[in-house]
DNA sequence: CGCCAGGTGGCCC
DNA sequence: GGGCCACATGGC
């Protein structure tokens, strides 16, 4: 829930209230098993991609030090399989922001719109929200979904979606697991501990063929790794 | 107050 | 195709 992939949720007692795929449903962990209230466990168990298995995953990777130091901490998060509007409407807010202000950014708008196309295409309302310039891309994006398919050209053509917010939503909506988007966070990552000399432009190919067709796991352990130690 | 933030589009050459 | 830079605002 934390670690940055996705952020329309509220802590709720020992846990979270979570608002995906048009529902409302509240989830907490005790121990090894995940409790909840408002929705289906075959819904829960789909969302939470329990069917993943972290540690075959690890194994399938080259395994170094840091990618090892990594899973230590963060092996049990799981990549949600999201609601492909819903993700995309997030990750159009996350362009040179923050995680504290995207989090308020997606909430105020699910609030305010429950991400209704129609609401979403009144690109003043959403800058009163606190959107700034992303607001422009929401809009657009609202009166263009028709690209909104599991594919990162179409993706592209909306505006506001350039690689790494595509390889966002091919990864946290469409099931492309190989996908590693390259941020700020993963950027350093992957300069200071695989690959100082690469080109920049040539590091997301890079990670995918390197940590192979599970990458986008290898993404999220060294990002919420590398995010809590000042990298 | 200044720097940075899960980048991108649109210029310029 | 690469190198700038504006974008709108909050976190720290």
């Amino acid at each position: 829930m934390e670690c940055g992939q996705f952020f329309n949720w509220t802590r709720e007692g020992k846990g979270y209230r979570v608002a995906a795929w048009g529902k409302e449903f509240r989830v907490r962990q005790e121990g090894g098993d995940l409790v909840f209230s408002g929705a289906p466990s075959r819904f829960i168990r789909r969302f939470f991609a329990l069917d993943h298995d972290p540690s075959r995953i690890l194994r399938s990777m080259p395994q170094d030090p840091s990618l090892k130091d990594a899973y230590a901490s963060f092996g049990r998060l799981r990549l949600l399989r999201q609601e492909p509007w819903e993700c995309l409407v997030a990750f159009l807010l996350t362009p040179t922001s923050n995680i504290p202000r995207i989090q308020r950014n997606v909430r105020a708008l699910y609030a305010e719109t429950g991400f209704r196309v129609r609401a979403l295409r009144d690109e003043g309302r959403l800058r009163a929200l606190g959107a700034g310039f992303r607001a422009r891309y929401i809009a657009d994006a609202a009166a263009n979904r028709r690209f909104l398919k599991g594919g990162r050209d179409s993706l592209k053509r909306i505006l506001g979606v350039g690689d790494k917010v595509a390889d966002c939503v091919m990864l946290f909506a469409f099931g492309d697991y190989g996908s590693f988007p390259i941020d700020v966070w993963t950027r350093r990552i992957l300069r200071r501990l695989y690959r100082r000399r690469l080109d920049d432009k040539r590091l997301p190919a890079w990670a995918r063929e390197h940590f192979g067709p599970w990458a986008g796991y290898a993404q999220q352990w060294l990002y919420a790794w590398a995010r809590g130690k000042a990298f």
